[in-house]
DNA sequence: TCCCGGGCTAATGTC
DNA sequence: TAGCCCGGGA
């Protein structure tokens, strides 16, 4: 059986078909770039007879994975009529991929391996630990910058002298930084591993040392992969490119994927020289060009084409498209943000209505995510079905984060992180002075907090009870784990279980103001209990050769979890399309690789879009400019850019104005609507808004006022 | 140890 | 505005 290459354009065939050695695609935004991987990777199954086992796909978020596994799905089934053809099917992030790899050989690196994931709230704890022992103020450093100095060293492979080379190196972080940097880096390292766990940078770092160091591993997983699939090539990091490096040793079937225009990750270590330099890494590889879009409409091909052309660096290129003129962008202007989450909602509803879409056809994308939460509230007000992508917003509840915390100290009693959310959650009367004089002790042995339980006798004699009852509780849970029969009913019962006995219910109802509070959160809670009831137990992940399997079923959800992985269960596509009928809320950054026929850009202001930081610090604005390109080449139809005049910061308007990347766009592909004066009626206030038009803008004023006018 | 209230600060992005 | 930390009092 071969599969349809009809659809396909004559250089998108020969993507699909050139299947033996190394394969660069420069793919414009929307120039089918998906739908040629998804065709791709179908082809080699379907047409070629190779193992969906043997086939690797690697993205950098779950969104764009799992979108270009549910196309590859759906080629499949159309191409041989039957589902679960893709079972074994790799398509994931780099970071899940190794997860996984470590999952299985963390012993090989000197961890057990049931080791934890830990997220940045996490990382700050430890860190907060770590300079408390070096007595630094830890209140002068922002820890994120400090972190992100850490990840950087880490996905560049530096250690040691090289490390802290790197670290106090001159010029890019003010002095104090640099050298806090470098007296936490390595024991922030050791610190880790004493806790047996590995932060989003290590899964990287000790994923490619894992390939490097063990010859019959990387020897393993290179006769798996015969074919591997990178999307997104140009924002890969040096740790990334190794690890693809030496996946890639034995065969060369390696295909990237990519674009200069949309390198938006150079700020954690993103390397375009990657993309570049992709034929002398790979000799003898063939490099296919994309530039037809076929997403967008013309004008707002002419929009993204007018500010992309603003960067200098770049390979020059034009996106075209035969969809026609279409029509002219949107840019509305509200008073405050308030209003303008207002507005979108409202037009949505609209557009939802007159032009008969569903939900799933609007986006509204921010530059961040707190813009993320007016939008949201006015979504609910008008009933108006939304998801939020990436956001974080439910892992991040208390009890949510709590919960997980309960379960990875269960999976990894080395976990201080979740150890030190949980040890008075509820309140059991070990307060700071005990909890402190533990952690010191912990530190100076070099043990983790679980370990140092055990002599709280010698530290802080007068909580030793209730230690022993919480310390014996998570045992027993665990031991209860191990011999629990591989069924999804006793898995959840058992979590269940575990709540109960930590008083999981009596702490959210003590942090809970009223009854009604309380049975959300606890929603929340029976939300986790059903998710961990839908784990696949017949995965052959769970019963490879560690045979812990309750304990590696658990895991296993917690790496999930972590890294915001959903499952995504085959044969509930259909069922998943309605409930995911949702106007999407997500970042530029989470919006990349994806379209909407309708697309909000909103927040359309210097300050945000570029961001204030990189107007600060002077930094060259191509990134930023790139961003805006993402957002701009997501719309299949219509695309809207409001802002706001005013944005209510900390309770205080605060004037805001176009942002200059609005200003790169010809006036006459745009049609203005400002709603900041409803009532435009005063004299003084026309000529002032006339003003400002005039100011922005070198297009037909008398448009823009009629169009203001008329409203859109 | 826990609770409360005042004061301070705050928000770039992803896994 | 809202969430967090700190200090003082019970």
């Amino acid at each position: 059986m071969s599969l349809s290459l009809n659809h396909l354009n004559s250089r998108q065939r020969e993507a699909v078909l050139h299947t033996d050695g190394p394969l660069l695609i420069l793919a414009g935004a929307g120039s089918g770039k998906t739908s040629t991987m998804a065709c791709r990777i179908a082809h080699l199954i379907a047409t070629k007879n190779i193992a969906p086992t043997d086939v690797l796909g690697l993205s950098f978020t779950n969104k764009a994975a799992q979108e270009l596994k549910e196309r590859v799905g759906k080629l499949i089934a159309s191409g041989k009529g039957k589902r679960g053809a893709t079972r074994g099917l790799i398509i994931s992030t780099f970071h899940s991929l190794c997860a996984r790899l470590l999952r299985s050989h963390a012993e090989q690196l000197g961890f057990q391996k049931d080791f934890s994931i830990v997220d940045r709230a996490d990382q700050k704890d430890i860190l907060r630990t770590i300079f408390k022992h070096l007595n630094i103020d830890d209140r002068k450093f922002d820890h994120e910058v400090i972190l992100g100095e850490i990840g950087q060293a880490k996905s560049r492979f530096l250690s040691g002298d090289m490390a802290q080379a790197f670290f106090l190196e001159s010029g890019r972080l003010p002095g104090p930084y640099q050298i806090a940097t470098a007296e936490a880096f390595q024991k922030y390292q050791d610190q880790l591993k004493v806790l047996n766990s590995m932060d989003f940078d290590d899964l990287l770092y000790y994923g490619v040392k894992l390939l490097e160091s063990c010859d019959d591993v990387r020897a393993h997983y290179n006769a798996r992969f015969r074919h591997i699939l990178v999307d997104e090539y140009q924002d890969t990091n040096p740790s990334q490119f190794r690890l693809l490096r030496l996946l890639t040793q034995r065969q060369q079937n390696i295909c990237v994927v990519g674009d200069d225009d949309q390198s938006i990750y150079s700020w954690r270590g993103a390397d375009a020289g990657h993309i570049l330099e992709f034929g002398s890494h790979y000799p003898g590889a063939r490099i296919i060009t994309l530039d037809q879009n076929y997403r967008s409409t013309n004008l707002i091909l002419e929009a993204a084409n007018a500010v992309i052309t603003n960067n200098k660096k770049r390979h020059p290129k034009q996106l075209w498209s035969d969809r026609g003129q279409g029509e002219p962008l949107n840019e509305v202007i509200l008073e405050e943000d308030r209003e303008e989450a207002e507005w979108v909602g409202e037009e949505i509803l609209r557009r939802a209505t007159e032009e008969h879409r569903p939900w799933k056809d609007f986006a509204v994308l921010y530059r961040s995510n707190p813009q993320s939460r007016i939008f949201e509230e006015a979504l609910r007000r008008k009933k108006v079905p939304y998801k939020i992508v990436g956001g974080m917003s439910f892992l991040d509840r208390k009890e949510i984060k709590n919960v997980l915390c309960l379960w990875r100290l269960i999976a990894n009693h080395h976990d201080d992180a979740s150890l030190r959310r949980i040890i008075n959650w509820p309140a059991r009367g070990i307060g700071k002075t005990s909890f402190e004089a533990l952690n010191e002790y912990a530190f100076k042995n070099s043990l983790s907090l679980f370990s140092a339980l055990t002599r709280a006798s010698e530290v802080a004699p007068r909580v030793v009870p209730v230690v022993d009852t919480f310390r014996g509780a998570i045992l027993t849970l665990r031991s209860d784990l191990e011999k629990l029969p591989m069924e999804s009913v006793a898995l959840a019962q058992w979590a269940r279980t575990s709540l109960e006995v930590m008083g999981v219910r009596k702490a959210i109802e003590e942090e809970s103001d009223d009854p009604i509070q309380f049975a959300k959160k606890w929603e929340n809670v029976e939300e986790l209990l059903h998710s961990i009831g839908l784990m696949k137990l017949d995965d052959p992940m769970f019963s490879e050769e560690g045979g812990n399997g309750p304990v590696a079923v658990i895991q296993e959800y917690l790496n999930r979890m972590m890294l915001q992985a959903q499952e995504q269960e085959e044969d509930e596509k259909d069922k998943d399309d309605s409930n995911s009928n949702q106007v999407t809320l997500l970042t530029l950054h989470g919006a990349k690789g994806l379209e909407y026929p309708v697309v909000f850009l909103v927040g359309m202001e210097d300050g945000l879009l570029p961001h204030q930081r990189s107007i600060d610090e002077a930094s060259d604005l191509s990134e930023e400019r790139r961003l805006c390109y993402v957002g701009i080449t997501r719309a299949r139809d219509h695309l809207i850019l409001t802002r706001a005049k005013n944005r209510i910061r900390y309770g205080k308007p605060v004037p805001r104005y176009r942002s200059r990347f609005l200003n790169e766009i010809p006036a006459e592909l745009i049609l203005l609507t400002d709603r900041s004066f409803p009532d435009a009626s005063s004299p003084k206030e026309v000529v002032a808004a006339h003003e400002e038009r005039v100011k922005n803008f070198a297009g037909s004023i008398r448009d823009m006022l009629l169009a203001g006018r008329k409203g859109i």
